[in-house]
DNA sequence: TTTGTCTGGACAAAACTGGGACAAAATTGT
DNA sequence: ACAATTTTGTCCCAGTTTTGTCCAGACAAA
C-alpha cells in the first residue's frame, strides 16, 4: 500500500552531486565513496567529467543504511541489500530498538550510560549556550544535528524534555531573558511540528486527540506527545494550546478519536485544570481514556485517580500504556 | 482585487544596479559578473552606456541559486533551471536537508495543475472544508501544493491571510467550532514555521525583531512576516507572541537588529498595545524603525502615527518599505 | 578628479577523482 | 581474557575540474 507508494515516487534520474547526497544523508563524502570503492553499495552514475551523479533512489539507500548501521547492523551484511529488504530490516530493528529502549528505562532508573549521559548534557548545554547568545542559526543546527544521534523517542526523552525544562528554570532565575526564552520556544515549536511529517499516514491509523486544557497556554509538551506517538502508528489530532473541554469531545467525537492525550504545565496551580478534566471526562465516552502528562500533573494526583485518567510518569510511560491500549483493543474487536 | 498586482509581484522591470544586487544578495559583484560570463545564470538588461540593469527576478533567480549552492547543488545543474525549477530544487533540498524519513508523504509529484491562474478562492474554500471535516492530512497537502502555484509572498497574501480572516470569522459565527480553529491554527503555525527554513543563512544578512506585544496571543500574523522578509534577505529574530516592551528592546540591542516589526490581531481594543508601543518606542534607539500590521492596527492610527511607527497597509507594502530601508542604509554606509 | 563598472583573461583556492595507507573499533579464535 | 583478524572510518596523495577572486586598461558617473 503505502510502500508501493514510496517507492513509485522515488526518482531514479540521477542528478545530485556527491556533495548534497552528504548534506542529506548525514554521511561525510569519503565515506560515501569509500563504500561504494568497497562494497559498490551505491553505483552512480558519471557527468561527463567522471563527476558522480546520484539519483534519489540512491540516496534513499544511502539513508536506509546509514540507520541500519546505527541499529547495529554491519556494512557487509546490509551493502548488498535491495532497497526493499533495507526498509524490511531497518523497520524490523526500529521495532526492536524501542522495546529495549522502553525495558532499559524499567532496569536502568537514571544511571544511563556514562557516554550517554554527558552526550546529551553536551548536548543541552551547547543549546543553552545558543538560546542565551541568540544565535538561531547555530540552535536550530544543534537540535537537527541532536536528533540525528538517537531515535525520536529518546531524543525528547533525554534531549528536548531536560532543555525545556533548563530553560524554563534559568528564565525564572534570571539567566536567562524572556526574550531568550521566548526565541527559544518559537524555534522549538517550529522544529518538533515539522517532526510529525517525517511519519507516514496510510489513512489506518488510530487517531488521537492532543492539547492542553483552558488556561494551559505552553503547547510544546502536547506537541513532544504528538510526535512521539506518531512514531508507534498513531495520528495525532493536534489541537494546540488552550482547548476547553467541550471542543475536546467535540473533537474526538467527529474525528472518531479512540483516546485524549492533555499536557499539563504552567500554571500548576490554575483552578480551571480541576473543572475542565471533570468535565473533559464526564462529557466523554467512557471507552475513551484520557492521557495526562506534564510537570503540573503532581500537583493532582488526587483528582487524576478519582477521575480514573491515566497519568503515566515520563513520555516513555505514555508511549507504552498508549501501544498496550491500542494492542488491547484491537484484541477485542478481531476477537 | 490584489490578485493582479501581487502575483506579478515579482517585477520584471529591470532597474537595479549591479552593487545593490549584491548587497542584496550576499554575493560579490565579481562573482555576479562569473556566473553571467560563464554559465548565463542572468542575462541582466543595459543601460545605453552597457551597465548591467537587473529585474526583481534576477535577483530572485540570484538568491535561489546561492542557496542551491549552499545544499550542495553545482552551479553548472541550476544555472540553466528557469525561476519555478529553481524554486522547487530549494524547497526540495531544505525539506530533505540533514536526515528525513519518508519521501513519499512530502514529495512534490510534478504533474500539478498548470492552472496557474485558479482563482485563490478556490483553494481557500478547498481548505475550508478541509478544516471542517477535520481532514487534517487533505489540510497539509492543500497549504503544500498551494505553495507550488504561486511566490512565497504572493500566496501568504493571496491565500494564508484571507484563510485566516475566513477561519476567524467562521469560527465568530458558528460556522466553525473552536476545535476546528484550533487545529487550523496548529498546522497553520508548524507550516509557516517550515517556511522560514527554504532559506538559507549565510551571515550577512540584516536582523529584524519579530513579535507580538503583550496581551496579543496569535502569533501566525507575526511568523508570515517572518517568513516574508527572509524571502528578501532579512533574517527574522522570532520571539513568538506576547513579548514585553523591555525584552523587545533587549534582543534587539543583543541581536544588534536593525529594525522591529509587530503584528497586532486580536484583542484589538488591549489598553496595553498603547502602553507597550509607547514604552517600546521610547526605549528603543531611534535608528530603528518600528513596523506595525495586523487587524488592530486600524484601532491604533493616532498612536501609531503620534510615535512615528510605520504601519503599511498590507504584507507586500511592509515588504517594500523594509527593503526601501535596508536599500537607504546600505547606501549610507557605502558612502 | 575620484569612484565605480565594463571586458577579458589570469590565477588560485576549493572540490572531486582514483588509489592507497593507516589506525580505531568490532569481531573472531583460542 | 587476550591476541589475531576483519571491518570500517578517516586521511593523504597527485591529477583534474570547477569555482571564486583578482588584475589591467577603457570607459562612465558623480
Amino acid at each position: 500500500m503505502a510502500t508501493l507508494e514510496t517507492i513509485s515516487s522515488i526518482d531514479t534520474a540521477a542528478r545530485h552531486p556527491i556533495r548534497l547526497v552528504a548534506n542529506r544523508t548525514g554521511l561525510t563524502v569519503d565515506l560515501i565513496r569509500a563504500w561504494e570503492k568497497r562494497y559498490h553499495v551505491v553505483d552512480p552514475a558519471r557527468s561527463d567529467t567522471k563527476r558522480r551523479l546520484y539519483s534519489d533512489y540512491d540516496i534513499e539507500r544511502l539513508r536506509l543504511i546509514r540507520i541500519a548501521k546505527q541499529n547495529g547492523r554491519r556494512l557487509v551484511d546490509v551493502a548488498p541489500l535491495t532497497l526493499e529488504e533495507l526498509r524490511d530490516v531497518v523497520s524490523e530493528d526500529s521495532r526492536y530498538d524501542s522495546i529495549t529502549d522502553n525495558q532499559a528505562e524499567v532496569y536502568r532508573p537514571s544511571w544511563t550510560s556514562p557516554l550517554e549521559a554527558t552526550d546529551a548534557q553536551d548536548d543541552i548545554d551547547a543549546m543553552l549556550f545558543a538560546v542565551q547568545t541568540m544565535d538561531q542559526h547555530r540552535f536550530d543546527q544543534l537540535l537537527q544535528e541532536g536528533l540525528v544521534k538517537q531515535s525520536l523517542p529518546s531524543y525528547l526523552e533525554t534531549v528536548i524534555g531536560p532543555l525545556l525544562r533548563e530553560i524554563g528554570e534559568s528564565t525564572r532565575l534570571g539567566k536567562l531573558r524572556i526574550a531568550h526564552e521566548h526565541m527559544a520556544t518559537a524555534h522549538l515549536r517550529t522544529f518538533i511540528g515539522a517532526l510529525r511529517f517525517r511519519e507516514t499516514y496510510t489513512g489506518g491509523e488510530p487517531k488521537i486527540v492532543i492539547t492542553t486544557p483552558t488556561g494551559q497556554l505552553h503547547e510544546l509538551g502536547a506537541l513532544m506527545i504528538a510526535a512521539l506517538v506518531s512514531v508507534d502508528g498513531w495520528l495525532p489530532v493536534y489541537l494546540g494550546p488552550n482547548t476547553p473541554a467541550d471542543e475536546i469531545v467535540a473533537c474526538t467525537n467527529q474525528s472518531g478519536a479512540r483516546a485524549v492525550s492533555l499536557s499539563l504545565t504552567y500554571p500548576a496551580d490554575d483552578p480551571r485544570i480541576a473543572t475542565e478534566l471533570t468535565r473533559l471526562r464526564s462529557q466523554l465516552d467512557g471507552k475513551i481514556p484520557v492521557f495526562v502528562g506534564g510537570a503540573a500533573t503532581a500537583h493532582h494526583q488526587e483528582l487524576i485517580s478519582r477521575l480514573g485518567l491515566e497519568s503515566p510518569p515520563t513520555l516513555n510511560g505514555l508511549r507504552h500504556s498508549l501501544n498496550a491500549f491500542r494492542d488491547r483493543q484491537s484484541k477485542e474487536q478481531t476477537a
